[in-house]
RNA sequence: GGAGAGGUGGCCGAGUGGUCGAAGGCGCACGCCUGGAAAGCGUGUAUACUCCAAAAGGGUAUCGCGGGUUCGAAUCCCGCCUUCUCCGCCA
């Protein structure tokens, strides 16, 4: 959520750079600024009447203290009407403010002033890529062939335990997914990230804190017994450890770093794209959080791009790096770096990580402030986050590519964490 | 899930209808004192919105959260959240 006072006193280039995500802002613009102004009216309204009728209160309080109750009794009449006109006016400014934040959520998140011009995927530039290209028989499988080849994941039987989309993993799979987890972990720790382990059900404000709601309300498991919503990713309950939060400029950079399950409903997404691993509704990742200084962010952003290319690197598989056009960009994203891998099985390129930088747009929900050394007022932080990384096309990359006769092998960073190099 | 007791500022803690945004203490910051420090003394010490070109200075709201009663609520009433103790259940 932009600020009131970005969008005010930058108001043509507000609606420029939301051209680059192909958002017309021009008349959300004008209407939240007008929407803002009959609010701040409407305040001063409000404040005026009750001073006034604090005043008054006071007053009276004196008067029965001295004994003068027919001057208190009298001074009681005034407020009559005042109260009257403080019913109306707070009625009218709950609704402006409701109004105005409405119009608010409404607007995307300014695009970074390198985020390149385009509408869709096809215009995203890629600016790295690397690892090697696997060279595979003709014959060669996509890994839902492999998974059942090795009896390492059984996707019907996580349809008959829950539904599709809920794979049961099994033996070297199971293995498999321990390994990457603690593999993933273990390299953030080394990167400088703090361990957390957070609840991975999380109530309505953290949900609307970090976004998810209510615009993708649809997109989580609601647990409504409780009113309690699973996580589609560790972002939501880690970036609301910083909710309300007011911290010192001291306190940069809080570089944290979680694995959970990740829950979407992901509803309305069929066909072919969701085979085997490639789409899951149930899933394991591991994500890590920056919180940075404003002039800091698109440092930090690099940063975390750059570690993520390390865990590709290391894993030995073929990547690429895209840095996304204005149109392709989330919601919320000032800048964003996708990771895709190769799944030479099914020769495909598979989303395996998004790395965002938010700037201030999600700390403006959250209420994420902080203050400079010596300085009375508190301003909005930046926050960060990426994939690091998600397990399932990991998996489904890693089963395709290291496809041999005698199995599939495993690459030799993750050896000390499966206990085994072949899949057989 | 049942019964009872709590939730006050960075922390501790007073306050049960009237100048209470809140005593007192601790902590912290600045100043005085000192050769330097400690102690001592003094001053200051929340957040948000808003008025003002800005500063200074005002106004409003906030005592777990949300409603209500009242001229006036930290204080009374209702609902919710949460903590502690006991019982029940349980990995």
């Amino acid at each position: 959520m932009l600020t009131v006072r970005q969008i005010e006193e930058n108001q043509h280039a507000v609606i420029q750079l939301l051209a680059k995500k192909q958002f017309r802002a021009e008349s959300l613009v004008n209407e939240i600024i007008e929407t803002d102004r009959k609010r701040k009216k409407l305040q001063n309204q409000l404040d005026n009447n009750l001073a006034e009728i604090n005043r008054i209160s006071k007053d009276i309080g004196q008067l029965f203290q001295q004994g003068k109750t027919q001057e208190a009794n009298q001074a009681k009449e005034k407020t009559t009407s005042l109260k009257e006109d403080i019913k109306l006016y707070t009625r009218q400014l709950e609704e402006s403010v409701q109004l105005l934040h409405e119009l608010l959520v409404q607007l995307p998140n300014l695009p970074h002033e390198s985020v390149p011009e385009g509408r869709a995927a096809e215009d995203n530039k890629e600016v790295r890529a690397g690892g090697k290209m696997p060279e595979l028989p003709v014959d060669a499988l996509p890994h839902w062939d492999l998974a059942k080849k090795y009896d390492i994941i059984d996707f019907e039987m996580g349809n008959k335990i829950t539904g599709s989309g809920f794979p049961l993993y099994r033996n070297a799979g199971a293995k498999l997914q321990r390994a990457l987890i603690n593999f993933f972990l273990d390299e953030a720790a080394n990167a400088g990230y703090t361990e957390m382990m957070p609840p991975i059900l999380v109530n309505e404000d953290s949900g609307f804190g970090t976004g998810q709601l209510p615009d993708k309300e649809g997109q989580m498991y609601h647990v409504t017994g409780d009113n309690l919503y699973l996580i589609p990713t560790a972002e939501v309950p880690l970036t609301n450890i910083f909710r309300d939060v007011i911290l010192s400029s001291f306190d940069f950079p809080v570089k944290i770093a979680a694995y959970t399950p990740c829950f979407r409903r992901e509803a309305g997404s069929y066909g072919k794209d969701v085979r085997g691993l490639n789409r899951l509704h149930q899933f394991d990742k591991v994500e890590i959080v920056q919180i940075q200084h404003p002039d800091k962010s698109y440092e930090a952003l690099e940063e975390m791009a750059s570690y993520v290319e390390t865990l590709l690197k290391k894993l030995d598989l073929p990547y690429r790096i895209m840095l996304l056009c204005g149109g392709d960009m989330s919601f919320t994203s000032a800048k964003t770096y996708d990771f895709e891998v190769l799944a030479a099985g099914q020769k495909k390129w598979l989303e395996v990580s998004s790395v965002s930088n938010f700037a201030s747009f999600q700390a403006n929900r959250l209420k994420l402030r902080f203050r400079e050394e010596g300085d009375k007022r508190t301003q909005l932080a930046h926050t960060l986050n990426g994939s690091a990384l998600a397990l399932p096309r990991i998996v489904a990359a890693l089963l395709e590519n290291n496809q041999t006769q005698m199995g599939i092998k495993i690459p030799e960073a993750l050896v000390k964490y499966t206990g085994f190099n072949m899949i057989e």
